[in-house]
DNA sequence: GGATGTGAAGTAGTTCACAGCC
DNA sequence: GGCTGTGAACTACTTCACATCC
């Protein structure tokens, strides 16, 4: 354990939310060759406030320049710091459909300390395939150990799987399964449902009141101005 | 345009992200012949609480049963209208690799008014194949009319594919690409980025804090008392 | 009895405005 | 000059507590 310590003082749900987008964007200029990023061009490219982006980033620590903005390497590191990418930690998948191969063939998916270490499927006709550099084991082994559970099975499935997952110590779950999941006390689980957010897309687009310009989190409703066009 | 009028007074963006969650909890108790629901249970099973519950519904009308809760039926309708879902609209998916399969061969996620009306792909092996009933359109042809566009090609390509949809007057993004858009004002763009749910999830997990009973919408932290599993 | 719907109170998050530093 | 970091003001959301109705 090297020195765990200074875990930074607890961040608001939004905050933790918003604070990936901002490391994306300072990846992003990193990439780009740029070195220096202010919190208006962050707040335009996330789509919140430039003051909100400033109370986030104290949060972490001062380690901005004042009148010259912050170092995007130092950005990157001290989020990764604060989100706990430092720690590495085991994932399996469950349900390897086209959702479980695109996630797993992504390159942005297990990034920042998450470490694929096993498959699962019920269809003999991928047992036993071999995905990502994995071989899909059948639901019917033991479950490895591991961190996180992914579930990607239909949602008359899921409950069965995430019974499974919680059976071999698995207390941390990330459902893709339009279906509410019962789980003890004490274990975490997440929600994506790709459907929910196409409604909210819609419910915004009727009533124009929608965040056009910023947003939260996903909703991150973005209208950059064009000034902030990547360089091509 | 059937009576559009009383299109609900604006819903405060919290609400609108938990109304779809209510909905599908709806409608699988409607699914176990189960017709009255309260206020309760929606919130055990949302990870939320029964007063947030209320609030939310309350700003559809009232239209629960004082000592009785809800009707299922009803709670669904009401939820369908306040989001707009008598509205029809087009959707165009861009990227039809293994997630662009995924989202138009799930049955659940062009639900509600969505209706695919085009598949593009750059990929000469992909382009000309039949998916989902729709043969996959090179990226060189002309955009179809539509209110909706995908995104689901690797982030490189996002900021083009973005600009052709815009081009082609579609000012409604799903971006599942980890890239940030430059979009111009008015055109809306929701992201949905997969690493970023796994870093929230893991932050709680690390510092124990999280919403591990009580969250918000993606971020619904569940842990449902047994009392409430689906009976089977 | 039991659960909704809602004013009133409380809490959390955002934005303002500016002092402080580069 | 310019931009960060932050107390103070404000706004939004949630929770309490209870009157109301089935």
């Amino acid at each position: 354990m090297a020195t765990p310590r200074l875990r930074t003082r607890k961040l608001s749900e939004p905050t933790i939310a918003r604070l990936p987008v901002y490391q994306r964007i300072a990846e992003g200029w990193a990439l780009r060759g740029l070195t220096r990023i202010d919190s208006r061009q962050i707040g335009e490219l996330a789509g919140v406030t430039p003051t909100t982006v400033r109370r986030d980033l104290a949060g972490l620590g001062s380690f901005g320049t004042r009148g010259a903005g912050y170092d995007v390497q130092v950005l990157s590191e001290r989020i990764a710091e604060a989100l706990g990418h430092d720690r590495e930690y085991d994932v399996v998948v469950v349900g390897i459909g086209n959702l479980g191969r695109a996630l797993v063939n992504s390159t942005n998916f297990l990034i920042r300390g998450a470490r694929l270490v096993a498959l699962y499927d019920i269809d003999p006709e991928v047992v036993g395939t071999l995905v990502a550099g994995h071989v899909v084991q059948p639901l019917t082994d033991p479950i490895v150990a591991a961190t996180v559970g992914v579930i990607c099975v239909p949602p008359q499935a899921a409950q069965e799987v995430a019974d499974r997952l919680v059976g071999a110590d698995i207390h941390a779950l990330l459902n893709f399964a339009p279906q509410v999941l019962s789980v003890p006390i004490g274990t975490a689980v997440h929600y994506v449902d790709f459907s929910i957010e196409l409604q909210i897309l819609m419910y915004h687009l009727n009533n124009g009141t929608g965040p056009l310009g910023g947003g939260l989190l996903h909703s991150l409703g973005i209208s950059t101005p064009n000034s902030l066009r990547p360089v091509t």
